[in-house]
DNA sequence: ATCCCGAGGG
DNA sequence: CCCTCTGGAT
């Protein structure tokens, strides 16, 4: 049985289609509650409306509500794009800027939204800490890692840097696939025999998980990289 | 009926 | 800190 995430998951990659910087922090912006394959069946027609920054700007609101609906949260993520065109524009000569502190200001720009651009876009390696990876984290019993600041810094002192985007991609993947929030699948986890909460039946997973102490950090090596 | 790859606002 | 926002999948 497959026991570490990169032999599980060899070709994990970002299931977003787009082509340049600012169509990934739309589509990673429209990924909020919502699958990728809806994220990309909605963007070919918003990305041939609204090409650059500055049409996101003068969006008429309505037309733009309109093209994003089927990804949910469409007023406030209308809002947001339209502030994102607006500040990219005012700020950042309507690039998209190339560095965390910048991204993160920036509507609708948060934390997870930052890294998954700088990774994809500008291959500057990132950890991004989504809920799915909080979850395993927690999972695995390191409790002392609930902020996902904490968790950037303890993988990053265990993960060559190089390697970030893809854990990151490893990470997410398999808690999209095998470690749900409901009812994780456990019979197909490359992970099983390492894991605290295994053996707990789906209801009673996450309780295991408290009761357990988690393995050592450096299992976490065992999760991801290719070192 | 309930949950989900987030972020902003009160 | 808790609340809200939405459609779609299950």
């Amino acid at each position: 049985m497959k026991r570490r995430l990169d032999e599980a998951y060899p070709d994990a990659h970002c299931e977003l289609d787009f082509r340049t910087p600012l169509e990934l922090i739309v589509a990673v912006v429209l990924s909020a509650q919502c699958t990728d394959k809806r994220v990309n069946e909605v963007t070919p027609a918003l990305f041939s409306r609204y090409p650059t920054a500055t049409d996101y700007a003068g969006a008429q609101r309505a037309e733009l509500e309109e093209l994003i609906r089927p990804t949910g949260f469409y007023r406030n993520k209308a809002s947001a794009l339209m502030g994102l065109g607006a500040a990219l524009v005012e700020r950042f000569d309507g690039e998209v800027p190339a560095k965390l502190n910048d991204l993160v200001t920036l509507p609708g720009v948060g934390r997870k939204t930052a890294n998954v651009v700088l990774g994809n876009a500008f291959d500057v390696p990132g950890i991004t800490v989504d809920t799915h990876f909080g979850r395993l984290v927690r999972r695995w019993g390191w409790t002392d890692l609930e902020d996902p600041v904490k968790v950037e810094q303890a993988v990053g002192e265990l993960i060559p840097r190089k390697e970030w985007t893809m854990l990151s991609h490893r990470v997410i993947f398999h808690g999209r696939r095998v470690c749900h929030a409901r009812k994780p699948a456990c019979g197909a986890c490359p992970l099983a025999r390492d894991c605290p909460a295994f053996g707990a039946g789906p209801t009673e997973f996450d309780e295991a998980a408290k009761l357990v102490k988690g393995p050592e950090r450096e299992h976490l090596l065992a999760l991801v990289a290719d070192a």
